[in-house]
DNA sequence: TCCATTGTACGAGGAGCATCGTAGTTCGGA
DNA sequence: TCCGAACTACGATGCTCCTCGTACAATGGA
C-alpha cells in the first residue's frame, strides 16, 4: 500500500504511458498510424467495441511483440488511449480528441474501411460485417 | 504523325501513365499516400486549384526527382491522375473515383488539413489561408 | 509465496521509403 | 535542325518500418 498520486479512478500501483496532448496530434501522424492495415483493423475493432478492448481481444495474426509495436504507434501518434488495469492494458479511440481536432475524419475513415469490407468481402472492420 | 489511339482530348503521341483502376483502389494505399506530409500538401493543392496543375506549380521544397517520385506515388495508389500535355505533366485530383469508393473521406482528410492549417498557422494547405 | 496471465524491452533481419544527383528522353518552338 | 523546358530512370544513401523471438516485469489470485 502507498499514498501514491494517481488521478481518481486509476488503481493506485499502476504503470502510467505517456500519451501526445490534443494539440500536439497532427493529421499526417494519424493518416501514418492508419495507413497500415493491421492498424486499421485494431481502430475498426476499438470502434465497433465503443469502449475498450484490451489487446488480446482484438486477436490480431501477429505476434504478441507486433501486436504491442502496432499498438503503442497507434497510442504515440495520439489515435488511441491506453491504461493499465490489473495485468491486462486497455485500449480506446481518443475520439473525443480527434473529432475535435478533426471534425468527420475518423468517421470518414471506419465508413470507408466498412465500404471497402463489404466490397471485397472482408470481416476485418467495425464488425458490422463479421 | 502517326494514327495512334490515343482516347479523345489527348494529343496524339502522348506517352501513357498506368493508373490503378477504380475497384482496385485501397483505402490503406490511400492513407498511406496521404500520410506523407509532402504528398499531403500536394494533394491539398490539387484540391485547392480544382483542376490541373503540373508538378513545378505545385513549387514543393525538394529536388526535381523527389517530386516526380511524391506524384508516382500518388498516381499508383489511386489518389491523382496524370497525363502528358506536352512537356508538361498535368495531375488532378481522382475526386470523382475517391468520393465513389470512399464518401467523405477526402473531404474529411482536406477538411482536417485545413482546420490544422489554421491551428498552427501553416500556409500549406488547400490554399484558403496562403 | 508461487504461478499464470498479460504485456514490455531489446535486438535482429529484411523490406520499404524519402531524398538526392546525374544522365537521358520527350516535346514544342526558334 | 537545334535548343531549352519539363520530366524520368537509375543508382546510392541513410533512415524508418514491420515482424519476430527471447528474456523480463507487473499484476492478481491460489
Amino acid at each position: 500500500m502507498q499514498t501514491d498520486t494517481t488521478p481518481a479512478g486509476v488503481p493506485s500501483g499502476s504503470r502510467v504511458l505517456e500519451h501526445p496532448r490534443r494539440e500536439a496530434i497532427r493529421l499526417a501522424d494519424v493518416l501514418h498510424a492508419l495507413a497500415d492495415p493491421m492498424r486499421l483493423r485494431i481502430v475498426c475493432r476499438l470502434a465497433a467495441a465503443d469502449g475498450e478492448l484490451n489487446c488480446a481481444d482484438t486477436e490480431l495474426p501477429v505476434s504478441k511483440s507486433t501486436c504491442t509495436h502496432h499498438f503503442r504507434v497507434l497510442r504515440e501518434h495520439g489515435v488511441i488511449q491506453q491504461i493499465y488495469r490489473g495485468t491486462a492494458k486497455m485500449n480506446a479511440l481518443r475520439r473525443t480528441d480527434l473529432d475535435d481536432l478533426f471534425p468527420g475524419l475518423i468517421d470518414g475513415i471506419l465508413r470507408a474501411a466498412d465500404l471497402q469490407a463489404e466490397r471485397l468481402g472482408n470481416t476485418c472492420p467495425t464488425g458490422h460485417s463479421g
